[in-house]
DNA sequence: TATTGTTATACTCTATAACTATA
DNA sequence: TATAGTTATAGAGTATAACAATA
């Protein structure tokens, strides 16, 4: 059984890959380089900057959280200035949410950080590595929205 | 400045990295494979079980969490009955946790757990893409504990 | 005094269920 | 009736601070 056995050699990369997921996601949340907005809100709002404005149930589906936590995340980003919530032209019931000129602005400052972060975080890692963790990463985009 | 210009084109790898870890993570805690223990949980049971008899401390600094939160972890991995604390022979502060025949039990269900578990989400990749996180694992293991 | 482990406490994130407004 | 969004509520996981026991 080719499948069965492969999938068996394989379980051990889907046990690993999740112990350093876990790991890697809980050092990120509490070592975070932008200490205003959590993991969560600044996926959503790169989200809205990569795909331009949409629905929250848009941004919920995209961002694979239910619709309460959506909603939460872009009340908090609306208080802060970096997303606006309008009304839909025709539907009345829908929202649509838009990056402001602050929310690109603080993206940019993110991609600046990122510069920092890089050198203490993926600074362990060798040329090899890095070269890896880029190929591997469509693997995980699709992984972790699928 | 090549090592500016490098990290700055890096620095998009780091925050599409960011936001896939993140949204992988909130699923894998969500739609566990094994209800009963949580991502960290498991992680440390596996832990365990790759190292050999370790001190509550020793299980913190490996899995990068705070002692207080290893405590919680090996408190109710004890309740389960998955591993066993002993006092250490000479220092009487220390504990000493070991996995139980019952937890490596468990670790051995969970490998064929994650069989089916592949099937729906492993499953959503091409041959490719899985050789691509296979080699990218050592990498996100180094970075998840750096 | 320093170290190991624990207890007490609080906070963040996310989920489910129930509700409101609109279609 | 069905759908979009929100509010209310609860639970899990982790952290920091304070404490007890031992070295």
């Amino acid at each position: 059984m080719p499948t069965s056995t492969a999938s068996r050699a394989e379980a051990a990369l889907a046990g690993a890959l999740r112990d350093a997921i876990g790991r890697l996601g809980r050092r990120m949340r509490h070592h975070a380089n932008h200490p205003e907005l959590s993991l969560g809100q600044l996926a959503a709002l790169r989200s809205l900057d990569l795909h331009g404005p949409m629905s929250p149930s848009e941004m919920a589906t995209h961002e694979r959280v239910q619709p309460p936590s959506m909603t939460k995340i872009v009340a908090r980003l609306e208080e802060l200035g970096y997303v606006s919530r309008a009304a839909h032209p025709q539907d009345r019931r829908q929202v649509i949410v838009t990056i402001s000129t602050a929310g690109a602005g603080l993206l940019e400052d993110d991609r600046r950080r990122r510069d920092a972060w890089m050198a203490q975080r993926l600074g362990v890692l060798d040329p090899e590595e890095l070269a890896a963790l880029r190929a591997a990463l469509p693997a995980l985009e699709k992984l972790s929205r699928s």
